[in-house]
DNA sequence: GTTGGAGTTGAACGAGCGTTCGAAGCCCCA
DNA sequence: TGGGGCTTCGAACGCTCGTTCAACTCCAAC
């Protein structure tokens, strides 16, 4: 605790400061409780941090770079549209199960940051989504037409990504290999793999 | 505006609690905010709420309820298994794009509250979730295999339908039938209709 | 041994919060 | 005309919030 650099004090800020984010949620949670939680004095927050939401920035923004950046780097070489889905998609839920904390804080406090903050966070999320879009035309051009519009597409899977910070338990019994495995499967060929013509698919609205 | 029962005006007031709870947040939005925007004072809103947490708890009940309410309804009757799925995810996404505000309140804040209030919204949750597992477990015996685990996909088609909280606009350019009919055959058939024995599915991590 | 800057702190500030309460307004029925 | 119960309100209470700041410690450099 001692004898730490200036960096390495705000990393550790920053890690336990998502921790409470995640547990209380990002306004429910004082600089007090952050000033506690990270043993430091209140005061002392504010020598590595300009405000709380400047916090709130450092977490979502270092995370999100940090998956895009692990993304490209699985993408590097790879030509097979599929195995880029899978890699897109393994490399998202491994950084979510390894930094649930974090992802949680980056998927439900989307819209707690304002002006510039929410911007940059915007321009990331855009080209983020832009990559998956891609990858997404890659595989229409391989293997036949879509099921879904692209776009309806792409924010399903991301929500069926994100939405894991709700119930998913990385040291209970779905290890991320296999949910990531699962949800690939789930995507690409479906549930039960039922052609798309079939039956009642092309009903109206029920009720 | 004068002549409302006690019951419309409390119908009212959570109406625009929903609204503005959507919009900026339950924590950010303040007890004034609410008064201003339903018009009456500060003080007069708690003759028809007994706190916030009330409020916000009638909002999460009540919608979790008629949503429940018309999944019951329109599976009444009906057999076949592939269409029950197809009419439960009708119906959430349906009830979901005609009450943005209170069903973005339902997944956003889902543990702002605590005690009781906690403890019945969370009833109802896993009332509705056993619900759709044993759609999913009717689909599994007469079409096959699953091409996931059970509780991984129900949660992943949650996590579709949820999602679209943060990023749907009803009165856009896909309307709720399309939104419906893509998430259904997305989960049921895949994005491409892949086999699911395909290729290099069974690799394990990437990166 | 003094200086100076980095790191840390207790105490305070003004503002906004959720909630309460006594009093006033309103309207129906006698 | 007057009483009584709903409904509404202004004003206040106690509390917690994010943020600031002068003062302190510590330690390396001279």
């Amino acid at each position: 605790m001692a004898n730490q650099t200036r960096d390495q004090k705000l990393e550790g800020l920053l890690s336990s400061a998502a921790r409470e984010f995640a547990l209380r949620g990002y306004d429910r949670t004082s600089m007090r409780d952050l000033a506690r939680a990270s043993g430091v004095s209140l005061a002392g927050v504010y020598y590595y941090v300009q405000s709380k939401e400047e916090l709130l920035f450092l977490i979502q923004s270092r995370n999100f770079e940090a998956v895009i950046a692990g993304m490209r780097d699985t993408l590097r070489g790879v030509t097979d549209p599929v195995e880029r889905l899978q890699r897109f998609i393994d490399n998202h839920l491994d950084y979510f199960a390894t930094h649930m904390a974090e992802m949680k804080v980056l998927s439900r406090e989307a819209d707690a940051l304002e002006g510039e903050f929410l911007q940059r966070v915007n321009d990331m999320k855009r080209q983020y989504t832009r990559a998956l879009m891609d990858v997404l035309a890659d595989i229409e051009k391989t293997h036949g037409p879509a099921h879904a519009n692209r776009r309806v597409a792409a924010y399903s899977l991301f929500g069926m990504m994100n939405w894991i910070y709700t119930w998913y338990d990385p040291l209970g019994d779905v290890g991320v290999e296999l949910l990531s495995q699962n949800i690939c499967r789930l995507f690409l060929g479906g549930y039960v793999g039922l052609p798309v013509s079939e039956t009642a698919l092309s009903r109206g609205g029920a009720g």
